[in-house]
DNA sequence: ACCGTGATTGAG
DNA sequence: TCAATCACGGTT
């Protein structure tokens, strides 16, 4: 019994959707020793196109968000603050830049935690999320209940509209109520 | 509150 | 070239 893989057809949908239904699935990754890490998706947030302020392809097209233009489902990772490695999914129709920002799991809380704690790196942006490819998603079939919205972090510079849009998802498990 | 840290970006 | 900026996290 295969655990559905996410695939393409997924992540070419709008980009809110596609952040607020990941909630709940697995994201799994292959570590380095061959030991396979899943963990349940519980935040994410949506970057919407060049008319969103926030997003990174606000200015256009540039070596650094170029994949966000490519194919859904493709892994757009990127250094942030010299530090640590932030986590997306390009989504959408080719052409058309966005993407899901994985922002925490059930098991670690912080975009940038969240890489460290799996062990992943730039050496895997602009693949594919598949298997094979050591990243990918799989379908859970745990219901995903009570989902909050509201604004993204991080994103003040972008302006009051774009900053205050509800386009951050979380959810908590049922046994914890807070 | 403030700062580490370095790629990315647009301007000069 | 150069300096400002930054989808964060840990400490004060």
């Amino acid at each position: 019994m295969d655990n559905t893989v996410l695939g393409k057809d997924f992540f070419n949908r709008p980009v809110q959707r596609v952040a607020r239904e990941l909630l709940g699935n697995d994201l799994c990754v292959v570590q380095e020793n061959g030991r396979i890490i899943k963990m349940t998706v519980n935040e994410t947030e949506a970057y919407d196109g060049e008319k969103d302020l926030a997003c990174h392809a606000s200015m256009g097209k540039t070596p650094r968000n170029e994949v966000m233009y490519g194919e859904a489902g493709v892994i757009y990772l990127y250094l942030c603050y010299g530090m640590h490695w932030l986590l997306n999914i390009v989504c959408g129709d080719n052409g058309y830049p966005a993407a899901v920002l994985l922002r925490g799991t059930h098991e670690v809380k912080g975009p940038g935690r969240l890489t460290k704690r799996l062990g992943i790196d730039g050496r895997l942006n602009r693949k594919t999320a598949i298997r094979s490819n050591g990243l990918w998603f799989e379908q859970k079939k745990s219901a995903c209940f009570d989902i909050k919205t509201g604004p993204r972090v991080g994103v003040t510079y972008a302006g009051e509209y774009w900053a205050k849009k509800p386009y951050r998802f979380w959810f908590s498990k049922p046994e914890s109520s807070a």
